[in-house]
DNA sequence: ATTGGCACTCGGAACTAGTGAGTGCCAATC
DNA sequence: GATTGGCACTCACTAGTTCCGAGTGCCAAT
């Protein structure tokens, strides 16, 4: 038995259930692959195959079905990529470079995974942690209150309203202004929330306390991870071509993605938008979602990874086209962030 | 015949039909419902109700079941609003003034309204083009290039870069933020923009070209209604419960709840949170979705409707619990944005 | 190692009662 | 005239049965 065709069989039968949607016989397979050897041949590869736990039977006397294991070797060994066609190219680039903002970015970058995988779309919105500070500005809304909005290197705003203890005049809240700029501006997260705690100090005694009070909201806004945790989701009309199995596949799924949570770890850790992740079936972190794919890559400006972004659907998808289509799309996006 | 009993069978079949999901017939009608007759002559009843069109029978032997007109009866006339539970709200009280932010109001609303009805929510942001200015901010980039931020009354924040033509000194800046906010702090933003074209005048020749920039800028985000169209949507998931005729009815409702621009048709015009708008059946906009209905009120502070929201689901829905769910919900959040 | 032949398996389609909830109608009763 | 019990009838649904054929595993021959 030669290695080299059992891979190509089982590069067939993949091939093969992913369009049909079918179990793969023996014979259909020599039909439509030009093998170059009998069903019988393509049998004992088979059986082979089936031993090593790459392929299975749904029933006996059914055709066979790809396992986990076997798309894995599939992902990995057996397809290459297959490059997008110029008119995705083209879509790709016209539609993002028509984004006005991040959520537009954001948005539009969903619309198109979903588009073109036909799958469901996952995007997770630039963490904030990671990223640096561009400006923080204050606002007197009335003598006791501030609007406090702060602005980041990737063009997200958190804003808060700050109650002050007590009044303050214009002068004291031009001046805490250029202090916060002066400590924060061009600086990661983290390291600006420290350098924040020396500010009060630099005032009177008299206004030390509303500075206090008006950093602290800061810092809180700076490490306020709940919109980390944000994430757009896409093409759940897609769930429908699932077709098969509904409770046991769609259910779950709709569940999952009501779940920022849930959709956060199914991404998981950014990386570089040069490498995907795939989890296959039973890799997902979810048992309920074990017959469900995720294709993941992170993206950001300058490789960097800020974010993570991907598509979940049925392990038997088109993972070479999936894959090109993710990673595409997840470096068009790193550029328009680049350059915005 | 007596009429007030052919109505309170049509109540009952309303009501088992939405709780069982399954025809109702004449022998079960009697045993759940204390009507006092026989099922004989609750059997003449049905079969006048079903010449009037209230009811049909899906096939020749089976029980009755409710049409969209039989539906329309019941809420219009038979159902009397469900008072919510203490516990729904206190949940609604909690849950809601937990909120830190718009966002966070929007995204509380819809996880509120999906957990209460069970079934799919959706909520409106509030419209822009209703809501007042409450302050605008101008913040320097770079020597050409301004970042604008916009803050209106409803807690929602508007960004632009602007770039410029030519250099601005700081002086210029601070006297173009105080111009600007004179002339539309507290406007409307219809009035706003038309106060705005008056402000390059104020400015000495050599700045005009920078300020009109700006204010450009400035009128064009104020109206920019594309975020108008913004609309969240949660509780998909339940659209799992719909259980029978996936294709017929599920896979039409997720590819509407894709389309924001459905959705806001499907919610309509906002009108006072006392008024609910219900829509059953084919009194939907979309042909698709036939077979759903959708409970939508508006709310907005002060009891002036500044945006939509609802749920859709099922036409065999819970119409009493759901419509006494989605205006509390509603009045709530009016509530919430009045004291913000 | 490959192949043709062959007996075997078994899921799914197609068909056939059998069952019972539900109906409409009618004559009798209140 | 409204109500009711009786009764024949309808028809979706279930369960049981048969049948078919794609697909398999094994074996002897090449």
């Amino acid at each position: 038995m030669v290695e080299a065709r059992k891979l190509a069989v089982l590069r067939a039968i993949v091939e093969d259930y992913v369009s049909t949607q079918e179990p793969v016989g023996s014979k259909a397979l020599v039909e439509r692959h030009r093998l170059g050897v009998s069903p019988a041949t393509v049998r004992n590869d088979m059986a082979a195959l089936e031993d090593e736990g790459f392929i299975t039977q749904p029933h006996t006397s059914a055709g066979r079905v790809p396992t986990d294991k076997g798309y894995r070797l599939f992902v990995d060994r057996l397809s290459q990529v297959k490059p997008l066609s110029a008119a995705e190219k083209r879509a790709i680039a016209t539609l993002l470079e028509g984004a006005v903002d991040l959520d537009d970015v954001v948005q539009r970058s969903v619309r198109l995974l979903a588009q073109l995988t036909r799958q469901v779309a996952i995007v997770q919105y630039p963490t904030l942690s990671r990223s640096t500070v561009r400006h923080v500005e204050l606002v007197t809304l009335g003598s006791t209150r501030l609007l406090l909005v702060l602005i980041l290197s990737t063009g997200r705003v958190e804003q808060r309203v700050v109650e002050l203890p007590e009044a303050l005049d214009d002068e004291t809240v031009q001046g805490m202004r250029a202090a916060l700029n002066l400590a924060t501006s061009g600086q990661k997260l983290s390291d600006a929330a420290e350098r924040l705690a020396e500010v009060p100090e630099q005032f009177d005694e008299v206004d030390r306390r509303p500075v206090s009070v008006v950093v602290a909201a800061l810092v809180e806004a700076m490490s306020d991870h709940r919109s980390d945790e944000r994430v757009v989701v896409g093409g759940t009309a897609n769930l429908a071509r699932f077709g098969d199995g509904f409770d046991a596949s769609v259910k779950p799924m709709l569940e999952a993605l009501e779940e920022h949570v849930v959709l956060l770890k199914l991404l998981g850790e950014a990386t570089s938008p040069s490498t995907l992740t795939v989890r296959i079936g039973h890799e997902v972190p979810y048992q309920e979602l074990s017959t469900t794919s995720v294709v993941a890559t992170g993206y950001g400006p300058g490789d960097e990874a800020l974010a993570t972004l991907g598509i979940v659907g049925p392990t038997r998808m088109d993972y070479p086209g999936t894959m090109a289509t993710v990673r595409a799309v997840a470096r068009y996006v790193s550029k328009i962030l680049d350059e915005g």
